[in-house]
DNA sequence: GAACAGTTTTGAACGCGTTCGAAATTGTCT
DNA sequence: AGACAATTTCGAACGCGTTCAAAACTGTTC
């Protein structure tokens, strides 16, 4: 996997103006000591904890500290803010989640069944944290945060999971004579459409999200089929355009530094 | 949530448990005074010229408050959260677009043309905002906030938006033998298209949103031209799926209650 | 051991959004 | 006019996320 670089892009912070540019990250530079980071791994099971049981808002950063038995501060100490705190579920939840979808994938060859697995299978995952997943969505939306999707801090997760999606398409038995360059460009958008999903699932107030999971049903047929008639000739303009889209909009959106070919003949 | 009764929806939030459930609207029921009224605009415009100038969080409630010479418990009266400043901005905004692109599209009559007129008379509505969309794009993405584009309290100004969007059709001159069906949903995709366009403008950091300026010059003549080939035969099956996914999952959600009503001014 | 430079921990304090009981004002009815 | 209720206004106070100077701890060197 590992193509190259991410631009720093350091400084889109607004709110401070004389950041140290050093320990953006989560809440720290390095862990010094075990102790340290003993005390900074009890602060995040503690919040994680906490946020499952009484929502993301509702637990305070000061129950935290006094839950964890350690000072506010020392929680700033590790953690510069609140939301932080969330980056680690998050990455948490990428990876049960790709676990999960690869082993239900086991066997499957179908596209379209294999693609369903995975967005259902993340559906599973994030069953639990649906109702305080709005909360940090919010957070997860400002462009500003680290926590945004779209963000450099992101990076990890993010591979991980166009990764999956990677794997979704090698397994399966894909209709020969598809555009090849069109299939690379694939589990990038495989990932756009779990943000879509997520979007909605984050929308869903209906019984187990059951409305996601109907949409999830119906749109992954569907999108299996278009990938499927893209061979055909009448739309080899449309493809081309949609490609051209995707590589020059979207895959540096998401931090994809430019691994195109160029267009050989 | 898509048939019958909107579910009051008042419990959903995280702050309160008593809230009364009859004025969630925006801040106030009804104004009972002229001069009720009065107040009422001027802390709604103080703020707004705040929010430009300085930006949304770096606007205090205190600031608002002390520059439109009132106390802070007077601005929670007419606007029982800071939130609920905004949307009359977003309300405001919504139909100095239009009124722009409608001039701007006179006697354009080539779709793809008048799309994009659509979609850059956004992005030069919005300009002026740009800075601090983030911010309270931040409260927007909130799903159980009433901010959000799906809500209800912003049905109108979505409402506003669709029906641009309409007129945007009903002047071009589209091919004919378009799938009558398909052209009646496409409005609201249309819309979709805008949300997307603006989600990418909230990223986009590149001097004068220029990379979204591109996206969108690029973009519309693909929807144009994917509208112009849906009436090809080989489509027919994607098109009754996309019309089925429109329809049963993105217009309930986007709480289209099949009310449609002639453009009277 | 003492002295010293980190690293870690503390808790009081700040600024913010928000709440609330009460005061001031306005409207209504006799 | 006065009496009474409704509306509007006020500002102190609450809880929260966050900051910061100082204390406590740790490891290293004589």
């Amino acid at each position: 996997m590992g193509s190259g670089d991410v631009e720093s892009a350091g400084d889109r912070n607004e709110p401070g103006s004389a950041v140290p540019a050093g320990e953006l990250a989560g809440g720290r530079a390095q862990p010094k000591t075990d102790k340290s980071e003993a005390t900074r791994a009890l602060i995040l099971e503690t919040a994680m904890r906490m946020f499952q049981e009484r929502g993301y808002e509702k637990t305070t950063m000061r129950a935290i500290a006094a839950e964890a038995g350690v000072s506010v501060g020392n929680a700033y100490y590790y953690f510069s803010a609140k939301e932080f705190l969330i980056q680690g579920f998050y990455d948490r939840m990428t990876y049960d989640h790709a676990a999960d979808a690869r082993a239900r994938m086991a066997g499957v060859k179908d596209f379209s069944q294999r693609l369903e697995i995975a967005l259902v299978s993340w559906l599973d995952t994030a069953a639990p944290y649906h109702e305080f997943s709005a909360q940090f969505f919010r957070t997860a939306a400002d462009p500003t945060s680290s926590l945004s999707p779209f963000s450099n801090e992101s990076h990890p997760a993010r591979a991980t999971a166009v990764e999956l999606f990677r794997d979704v398409l090698q397994g399966s038995e894909l209709a020969p004579k598809l555009d090849a360059e069109l299939v690379e460009l694939l589990p990038d958008v495989l990932w756009l459409h779990l943000m879509v999903v997520v979007l909605y699932w984050v929308f869903d107030r209906t019984e187990d999200t059951e409305r996601t999971r109907e949409f999830v049903r119906r749109s992954t047929p569907m999108a299996a089929r278009v990938i499927n008639l893209s061979r055909y000739r009448i739309f080899r303009p449309i493809v081309r355009d949609a490609k051209g889209l995707i590589q020059d909009f979207i895959l540096p959106t998401i931090g994809k530094t430019a691994v195109k070919q160029p267009p050989a003949s």
